[in-house]
DNA sequence: CACCAAAGTTAGTGACCAATTACTAATCAA
DNA sequence: TTGATTAGTAATTGGTCACTAACTTTGGTG
C-alpha cells in the first residue's frame, strides 16, 4: 500500500475518473469502479470528494482545461497565420493518442443537459463558463472571424461523434476532412 | 384504463422513450420513468419488449429515421442547388421546436461509446449503420462532394453540442452560424 | 520513542432498479 | 354465453450503488 498526501490521491482520483467517466458516462461509472483504479477503498473516495458529483466536476474542468492547453501549445508552437493548421494537426493527434479526451468531452455534454433538465443549473453554468473559455481561445487563435471559430470548432465536434460511434479511420465518413 | 393493440402500445413506448432517455441517457432513465409517461405498469414494458436495452435501440432508430426524414422533406421541397440552405434551415427548425431529437441523438452517441467499451459491438453495428443512411442522404442531396458533406454535419455536431450545453439562442457561441 | 494527525479500511444502510412470476380483466369469435 | 386470446397489473426478487460510521495503520516530529 503506497500512502499519498490527501492532495496527491485527489490528483490520481481526477485522472482515474477522467478514464471511467469518459468509457461509461455519469451515471454508467460507478464509485467502486474509480476507486478501483486508484488502488483506494471506495469509502475513501467521500473523504477526498463530498460527493460523486463533484469527481465528475472536478473531472471534466480537468478535461476541458487540459484540452484548451493542447490547443494553446499548439499555436503557440505554430509559424504566424499558421494558427488553423497547427489546431487542426492538435486535433488530429488527440483522435490517435488521447481519444478518452473526446469521449469525456461528449460526457460532459450530456451530463450538463441531464442536470439542466433536472433542475440543476449550478453544474450547466461552470462547464458552460469552461467551454467558453475553449471557444475564446479558439477565436483568438485563429483571428476574431466569429464563422471560422465556427467551421473550426464544428469539425471538431463532428470528430467527437465519429470517434464516439467508432467508426475506424477509413471509413468513408472521415473523407472529407 | 385505455386498451390498445400490443403493437399500438410499442409505438407509444418508443416516443416515450425518446423522451426520457435524451433526457437523462440510457442508465439516468429508468423503465419506471418510461411506463409512468406512457401510462401502464413498469412490468409490462417487458411484454413489449425483452429488455431496456430493446427499447432504447429502437428509439434510437425511430430518432435517427426521423432526423433523415426532416432533411428528406426538406430537400424535397427546396428548388434545384438549394439542398443545403432548405437543409440549414430545417436544422435551425429542429432547435427551435425539437431539440428532444437533437439531444437524442448525442444520448445514442455515448451510448454506442460505453457499448462499445464494454464489449458490446452489435448495438454499434446497428446505429453507425442507422447514421451512415443520414450521412449518405446529406451527401446525396449537397451533390456528393465529401468536403461539402462534412461541413454540413460538422456544423450539425455543433448545434448538437450547443443545444446539450444550454447556451441560449442569443449568446454568442451562436454568432458564426 | 511516543504520540498524534492524517491516510486508509471494513462493515454496513437505505434507496433504487431491471426483470420475473403469477395473477386479473377485457375483447372477440363461434 | 362461453371459451380462448390478448392486454394489463401487483407483488417480489436479486442486485447495485452512493454514502456513513466506526475503527486501524502509518509516518513524521518534539
Amino acid at each position: 500500500m503506497v500512502r499519498m498526501s490527501a492532495e496527491e490521491r485527489r490528483e490520481s482520483v481526477i485522472r482515474a475518473a477522467i478514464t471511467e467517466f469518459a468509457r461509461a458516462g455519469y451515471k454508467g461509472t460507478s464509485t467502486e469502479a474509480i476507486a478501483r483504479r486508484v488502488g483506494v477503498s471506495q469509502p475513501y473516495l467521500f473523504r477526498l470528494f463530498p460527493t460523486k458529483e463533484a469527481i465528475f466536476l472536478a473531472a471534466a474542468h480537468r478535461c476541458l482545461e487540459e484540452t484548451r492547453e493542447v490547443f494553446r501549445k499548439a499555436v503557440e508552437g505554430a509559424p504566424p497565420r499558421g494558427a488553423l493548421q497547427a489546431m487542426a494537426a492538435a486535433y488530429d493527434h488527440l483522435i490517435a493518442e488521447d481519444p478518452e479526451k473526446l469521449q469525456m468531452q461528449m460526457q460532459i455534454y450530456v451530463a450538463v443537459a441531464s442536470a439542466e433538465a433536472a433542475g440543476d443549473h449550478e453544474f450547466g453554468s461552470a462547464i458552460r463558463a469552461a467551454w467558453l473559455e475553449l471557444w475564446d481561445g479558439a477565436h483568438l487563435a485563429l483571428g476574431g472571424d466569429p464563422a471560422e471559430t465556427t467551421r473550426f470548432l464544428a469539425k471538431g465536434m463532428l470528430i467527437n461523434t465519429l470517434v464516439s460511434l467508432g467508426f475506424p479511420p477509413d471509413h468513408r465518413v472521415w473523407s472529407g476532412f
